[in-house]
DNA sequence: TCTTGACCTCAAGTCGGCTTGAACTCGTAG
DNA sequence: CTACGAGTTCAAGCCGACTTGAGGTCAAGA
């Protein structure tokens, strides 16, 4: 297969060409060359935007992701670090599950207040619990941020 | 125990007060009034408040949130609501068990160029079946926006 | 040759969830 | 009585990840 234009690229990986011009910006992928002003790319491209998305999907941060990647192949990071980035997904994980659990049971159970259900709040205290130390998850970058900015109180909510 | 001012919450909870000021701003909490121009909280709304967080690490929104949860206890929500977002939860999960795997593989396998590793293009697979699909976690959000407001091109990363 | 439409650049806008700063108000300890 | 410090308001700023819009370029088909 030949090179392809950025629309090609956008059709088969499902990435807006909008977005790709912006990862490019990054240095997140690169086209090979120019036909007039037009990038063209390497499908070899497709398959770092594979791994991209997959990062994404993760909840990794387009920095932590172009840390991950070598300008070709993938694990630039030592097999520790990637370890740990794993074990981050872990906790992740596990706290969603929680919340997951909590949800389930909320809608099962027959108390009127869940609040006063001793299964959910479990599931609640399961949920919060590690929510400082745990790698967040998106929305909580900003929150992680200010963590190390600004000392945090205390780091769990007691319920009385 | 008696009302308490905003610091205390924020003590209690972990929450900033200026988190709690914006709350209250959105309607996710009410003060219960105030002493001269200092709010004052209902210890009730410590539990309120675990379940905001809880919504939150969650990776919901703040308007979901409050959508789920009554003026009092919680669900505002019919079970099949409940049930839905924990099925939401559920698949996001299978997504990061999918991009953990391809993590802690990666870290594993011996295979130079990763993506030659059928394992690992496996775990890529399924990392990213559904994408589109699934409720989004955090910095998704905008993009399932963009998902509804101009229609996604094909939604699958060919790997040819 | 001319037109067209896909692509380009660059700056600015958007969205959610907060944080920050300036200027102000009070209850309370001294 | 006064000063202090914790609280208040409001507008503005910030961050990440994109998207959008205006205005420009250019390869290829009629």
């Amino acid at each position: 297969m030949k090179d392809m234009d950025i629309a090609e690229v956008s059709r088969r990986t499902g990435v807006p060409a909008s977005t790709l011009r912006y990862y490019e910006e990054k240095g997140l992928i690169a086209s090979i060359g120019r036909r007039g002003l037009r990038r063209l790319f390497d499908p070899a491209v497709l398959e770092r935007l594979a791994l991209i998305v997959l990062g994404r999907a993760g909840g990794f941060a387009l920095d932590e992701i172009s840390a991950m990647l070598t300008p070709d192949g993938l694990p630039k990071m030592d097999r520790g670090r990637l370890h740990a980035k794993a074990n981050e997904l872990d906790h992740t994980i596990q706290r969603l599950t929680a919340i997951r659990e909590a949800l389930r049971h909320a809608a099962r159970c027959p108390a009127a207040q869940p609040m006063e259900c001793p299964t959910f709040r479990r599931a609640v205290r399961l949920a919060g619990a590690g929510r400082f130390e745990v790698a967040p998850i998106g929305p909580f970058k900003a929150e992680a941020v200010s963590v190390t900015r600004r000392k945090r109180q205390t780091g769990d909510v007691s319920l009385e």
